[in-house]
DNA sequence: CGGTATCCAAAGCGATACTG
DNA sequence: CAGTATCGCTTTGGATACCG
């Protein structure tokens, strides 16, 4: 951790951060339009398992909103919009990495220690 | 993105990377015990400003269920309990790090592009 | 096609009181 | 000191129906 922090303040940034990822759905969705795709409104729908359009518009929108995700509109009949990350959203790939690069580390730091399994997930 | 892993089973391990970190003091909590700090039950009910009893010892009790936290009883009267982080949970300070690297472009990469500003969460 | 609107159930959280 | 128990509010998410 950098010395540019306080203890609280670092908490704060994170959480700020995290608040950003939380929801149901956001990080299915990043992970869908990681790698620069751009995906209509019914490509995500259709992909995404189990999501109401709902949830769907709720979280692009908040992820919009927070800078994540742009939003394009085409006018036209039938309308058609597209979805795509941007590049503040796209510089997320690295963080999650390492948080993926964290949780897998989980068996082994416990073989190392002497301390119980713990709940899975 | 290493291609170990698709694009549903990275989601699938991120979210539940954030599920551990999900909860409304367990951040701060975790802030508190970084770098090796042991601290007592009391000594956390005091530090964390706003926290109950009751959400002190539920975020702890998970953390620990997840192997993030470690519990150390002294059987004495009156009681001591004091709570450290496990190896695995002193290894998430740089994934939070990149977490904040991240969030701390959010700026330069708005000025960067042409988009809207966005909300600020 | 790409959304809104409404209603309801479940989970999260805070306040308060009590206990070994 | 270090918890547990209970209650009620607030937030989140799912289902369904409708609209430009």
């Amino acid at each position: 951790m950098s010395s540019t922090y306080t203890r609280e303040s670092a908490a704060e940034g994170v959480e700020s951060a995290l608040k950003l990822l939380e929801g149901r759905w956001k990080l299915v969705i990043l992970f869908h339009l990681f790698g620069g795709h751009v995906l209509r409104f019914s490509d995500l729908e259709r992909s995404i398992e189990g999501i109401s359009q709902k949830m769907l518009i709720q979280q692009l929108r908040q992820m919009e909103a927070d800078g994540i995700v742009r939003r394009i509109v085409h006018h036209q009949v039938p309308p058609k919009v597209e979805y795509c990350l941007t590049d503040w959203g796209q510089a997320l790939c690295p963080a999650l990495d390492a948080l993926l690069g964290w949780a897998s580390q989980r068996d082994r730091a416990a073989a190392a220690s002497e301390s119980p399994p713990g709940r899975v997930a």
